[in-house]
DNA sequence: TATTATTGTTACAAATTGAGACAATAATAA
DNA sequence: TTATTATTGTCTCAATTTGTAACAATAATA
């Protein structure tokens, strides 16, 4: 991770998001020997298109390609500059000399995204400053770095804003899925409760879905249609 | 402009968007002796917040304050640096010393807002390496450098997501204001045409508008009630 | 065969929207 | 003074959408 390969002051952050059939979850980074957590992110090649070292970024993380992934703002206010944070990283690291790491210190720019991916294909891999990369529940993150938790607010309000213009939901569950396994989805996103039958009307009548067999789940009680979207991931 | 003063490789570009009584205009800069033409813009000082920069720079622009600014993408593909196109403007520019511009040449990366303000409270004033600044109609803007129609493009989306959410419209008019001018402001930046009792009806059900006295304007018909927003600008 | 939990659909009331009609009215023309 | 004109504010009624509950269908179990 040398800086002349990046461009200087400008990085990404990514809050990865999946669903696990009840709740939402979130990928955090823990650094070495800190007890800091952190979004997952990284820096921008000198010749790289910013989206694509973003998702770059991402495949690194979670071995997945073509997730869906959206920038939602910029974070550039003077006070999320700590060099103090940076140095504690830098120095709890032992597999980099820390005059190469000097250049983390700068002030940086993050341009944030969110990512949503289907939480059962994700093995998450560490990077090189951190010893673990796990999945938190959105509702009990850990406390985070810098203006990392704004981030993550700010995130998950453009998805809310996003779930039904963009179709978002496609990314969070699997090829076919329920229509209760749907609404799940809604609700977690919206952290509300929504009525069976108005949302189950709503969803068929939005042509958005294709109805496919029965599922029977062994239990003792009328077998579920399966349904998956008609569009896939864009 | 030193480039000591400023983060490098960050810049920002504004739409600012002002509303005439039937059409939206832009403010475009024409770069002195090129043929060239962009939109404002200008960079992050090495302790300045993001956000604050471009407030600055719009400030300069139109000499207005506490103006509605909005962030609404960040744009930072490689296809952007166009150093030719930079060193067409810094070449034509015949007051600053070439040497010190060079840092122009580089590749940036570009945080973009857009600004409503009301257009007939401002006089546009051009920065150092422009020998103008004036309003376009959105519809018949002149060829842009670099990627700056793609900005426009998206900001004109922006607002449109925003138009109700955020009570965008309030920027666009004076003070008070009659129920065909607020829906002449809808339908410029929707592009449509908008059925004027149920706007109406929906407009005085939203809560959100005050009515004051009619407004006797001379014509032969009935005179209409003006209006004002309850809640001022944010 | 009855029971249980859930699902898909229907029915009806309530609310919202589309589309037009109509009365009110400020200035002008007769 | 009175009729005319253009526009505004409101109302009406049909069409559509939503809220709410009821109900029938059904897969497994007791």
């Amino acid at each position: 991770m040398k800086q002349t390969e990046y461009l200087p002051h400008i990085a990404y952050d990514s809050v990865i998001i999946g669903f696990t059939g009840d709740e939402l979850k979130i990928l955090i980074m823990e650094y070495h020997n800190t007890g800091l957590y952190a979004l997952p992110g990284g820096f921008v090649k000198k010749n790289e298109d910013l989206n694509e070292a973003a998702k770059r970024g991402l495949e690194e993380r979670t071995g997945l390609k073509n997730i869906f992934l959206e920038q939602f703002y910029t974070f550039g206010d003077t006070k999320r500059h700590q060099p103090e944070v940076l140095r504690t990283i830098i120095e709890a690291n032992e597999k980099t000399p820390h005059e190469s790491l000097q250049w983390l210190l700068d002030r940086f720019i993050s341009v944030a995204y969110y990512a949503l991916i289907n939480y059962h294909d994700v093995v998450p891999k560490p990077d090189a400053l951190s010893d673990s990369c796990t999945w938190y529940p959105l509702k009990k993150l850990p406390p985070l770095i810098l203006d990392h938790a704004d981030i993550v607010n700010r995130a998950i309000f453009a998805l809310r804003e996003n779930i039904d213009r963009k179709l978002v939901t496609v990314n969070l569950l699997p090829a076919t899925f329920t229509m209760k396994e749907l609404q799940h989805v809604y609700e977690a996103i919206l952290d509300t409760n929504i009525r069976r039958t108005t949302f189950q009307r709503q969803m068929l009548a939005s042509e958005l879905l294709v109805r496919h067999d029965k599922r029977y789940s062994g239990k003792a009680h009328k077998a579920p249609y399966v349904y998956s979207f008609k569009a896939k991931k864009p």
